[in-house]
DNA sequence: CCGTCGTATCGAAACGTTTCGCCACCTCAG
DNA sequence: CTGAGGTGGCGAAACGTTTCGATACGACGG
């Protein structure tokens, strides 16, 4: 009589089979050989059963192991509205997925501290802490960091913020530009290492604003700037959506990109609306996302992993011109 | 003597504080009283010992429930490119970790289907069928499935495509226009319901093209097509950002839009890039996030969930005008 | 013919939690 | 003083899997 008969465990299907409980778990697990007899039975009476495969719940809890790696971006629209996350993204869920691993985004409440996570990976440029951290650490999940300030016990994935800045400002500098001027990320670690660079080529330059890698807030911030300080050669972005959104801004009030102004952008990510190619330093996303994943899947395996930090590539394009 | 001691369990708490098991238990979980006394006995004993609440691998296969849900988007970088996700996973993720869900990406590949998933959200408008499909429906997990095509046993979460398709088409026909053209998403039920409602008005519409939401590719389209057919006085593509490489190729070419040709999209999404204003079918991101998020909710406590189908809405901007 | 080895199988013990049913105790009404 | 009712706590049984150590058995070399 059916009715609503529960699921079949792995107990059952060994029942059916005749064998042994443990014999049915390799017969699956294929950990020790079996016997061809009995593996035709065993999966025979899988079938029959309806059995499909080990309930990853009881796996997860022998094994220690859920599979499910957090990822923490903030916010879920604004991080990703930025370009330069998803290949870093897709990257991170290719070698984490041929690892039979998941992804799992952590958004900005902290319930999500309580899930069966095997590692996490913080990718929250914007900010410089973030909740749930303290309570991840007493737990010893291991801490992949991407771009984020030192913290203890974690592992860092970086690239060379402050190094690309400094080649960029040093092209700049090349072209004759002295009055430059500056419009930021919010205060963060890939903020100060790339302001940092810049300041060690025009230690002066003037600071537009701060906003997040967003095209609308970037323009209008320009748009203030502009106003009050026509004296600028060039403006230097932290990222290629801020520097797309100066290039519109400058455009609207008449100015030609880049024989009046000069822009450059951080990041080298497809803009393919701006009918311009933007001077940028391009960071290897997808390098940097395969290197996250790899930190994590050695972490999780419980080696040391030594910290990263991986170059950037000045890359000249029609956004700068002579001063 | 501690050396590479294991992490504290909550069996070593109860036994710290000279409690029972289950008494440690609900201290925790508050699902009976326990005397103040008690409680902080307990609480101390977890504080001293290091214990940082309960292992959420031990809890998940008690309640047979991990707390994660799976979305499957297909390749990540091309399902997040397009600026209508962000909303909505940004509102299936609010509702989800409010009820202390989290939200796990499904690539391509099919290895997640071995993770330890309360539910899974199908929302890959790109295409009609997937692979770990069947293994999830026979492991009985709730399948909620946005704008796809019908399938047994799963909830559908789906909006007006063809109502909205149609309401822009008579927009188009108001204004005069006849010879009308469209550039439509890769096969798939949006984009059969879409093109179906555009039928309605204008059955003998030309194809431009099929692409995914992608501006490259649409302007490589509209490219082709405007060369070839001159004689269109209006294209309707099947999303905003169709519609805004469209627009860029058709300004490429000199041809001002809407004068000498009306363009119109699909969504409803931001272009700020974009300095015109897209006529289009505004679909309720939003709404739909949370109706899929309440549907999975439904679905994991075991409650039959009525199939939901939103209202869109015509928004007329300045890329449409009279023929 | 006996000792050894390798292979296929098995039983039992984890993994860490939640919860069901029961017991002991205290209080209060009669 | 006694029985009823409520409260706080306990023991034990799940949940479903993997894996360690032991056992049985056939083959093989001496």
């Amino acid at each position: 009589m059916p009715g609503p008969t529960r699921a079949p465990t792995l107990a059952d299907v060994a029942a059916a089979a005749g064998v042994s409980l443990s014999t049915a778990s390799l017969t699956f697990s294929g950990n020790k050989p079996v016997s061809e007899a009995t593996r035709e039975r065993v999966l025979s009476a899988a079938a029959s059963l309806g059995w499909t495969g080990p309930n990853p719940l009881g796996r997860s809890l022998r094994r220690g192991r859920s599979g499910v790696v957090g990822i923490a971006v903030g916010q879920l629209s604004t991080a990703f509205r930025d370009p330069a996350a998803l290949p870093m993204l897709d990257a991170v869920s290719e070698v984490l997925g041929a690892a039979g691993l998941g992804l799992l985004l952590m958004g900005d409440d902290e319930e999500h501290a309580r899930l069966p996570l095997d590692a996490v990976i913080y990718d929250i440029c914007g900010r410089d802490d973030w909740g749930p951290y303290g309570e991840l650490v007493a737990r010893e999940v291991p801490l992949v960091v991407v771009e984020g300030p030192s913290w203890p016990g974690t592992t860092f994935i970086d690239i060379d913020h402050r190094g690309g800045a400094a080649a960029l400002a040093a092209h700049l500098h090349d072209l004759g530009h002295r009055r430059v001027a500056t419009l930021t990320l919010e205060a963060s670690h890939p903020q100060r290492e790339r302001e940092a660079g810049l300041r060690e080529v025009f230690p002066r330059a003037s600071v537009v604003g701060a906003c997040a890698s967003d095209l609308a807030e970037a323009q209008r911030l320009a748009a203030d700037f502009l106003s009050a300080d026509p004296g600028v050669t060039a403006i230097v972005c932290q990222s290629d959506v801020q520097a797309a959104g100066v290039v519109l801004e400058a455009r609207r009030r008449g100015l030609d990109v880049p024989s009046d102004l000069s822009v450059a952008g951080f990041d080298g990510v497809a803009t393919p609306w701006l009918d311009l190619s933007l001077t940028t330093v391009v960071q290897p996303l997808v390098a940097k996302g395969r290197a996250t994943a790899e930190a994590v899947l050695a972490r999780i395996s419980g080696a040391d992993v030594d910290d990263v930090v991986l170059p950037v590539e000045l890359r000249v394009g029609d956004s700068t011109g002579p001063a």
